[in-house]
DNA sequence: CAATATACCTCGCCTGTCAAGGTATATTAT
DNA sequence: ATAATATACCTTGACAGGCGAGGTATATTG
């Protein structure tokens, strides 16, 4: 595992919430939104991504829904509930304060 | 496992080796030095250390000496390596940029 | 003399990541 | 025509770091 997986493990959930704030979307177009986002330095690999999902709709973060695509492959939309927008801006919240701290820490 | 636990995860090693930049020292005294730094937020918990202290001992980054205490119990030190000094700088560097690019994912 | 502080350590579970594999449809290149 | 690529979904099993729970030994304080 490269060093910045381990730096980026943990935030996946929060950066598909962030995904999802102002449209629903799904897991392609998400995963695509990301590595354009930063400029390819960043992959959320498939298998994370999805399993990711499961833990986000299992907690009651997102629900799903499937499109009704006429042309091409189907797709399964997300889309972010109140407490996922809880979730979300209390995690960013955290975030800044980690930062911080991981700032003060490595001197 | 806390959300804080988890973005904090990966750091441990670079955590302990910026400790270890100015002077030798040991696994109770670094736990120390963190909870003091964070007033208290962040405790590395003992399990986590030592693992790590292995790892960076495995890895060539720090090497270890037992202390000469006459009394009280004895301590184990630990050196930062030039190898672990390079490591360090790698790695805050990457941070830097890793902080950025959570950020921007963040919105 | 019990409790707390200092100081070390290990075992085994938990959880998030991801390599490797799979399915199906649509478009583009040869 | 058909091979290759892109779109779009998914699962399994291994791996690695964090940590709860347990342990040892010495010194100090109430």
């Amino acid at each position: 595992m490269s060093i910045t997986s381990d730096i980026l493990r943990g935030h996946t959930e929060a950066i598909i919430l962030s995904h999802l704030l102002d449209q629903d979307s799904y897991g392609y177009q998400i995963n695509k939104d990301i590595m354009k986002k930063t400029n390819n330095t960043y992959e959320l690999k498939e298998a994370t991504l999805y399993s990711a999902f499961r833990r986000l709709e299992q907690a009651g973060y997102i629900r799903t829904y499937w499109g009704d695509e006429t042309v091409g492959a189907r797709r399964r939309y997300y889309a972010i509930t109140e407490d996922g927008r809880r979730m979300y801006h209390g995690y960013k919240k955290e975030w800044q304060e980690a930062k911080e701290m991981i700032d003060k820490l490595l001197k």
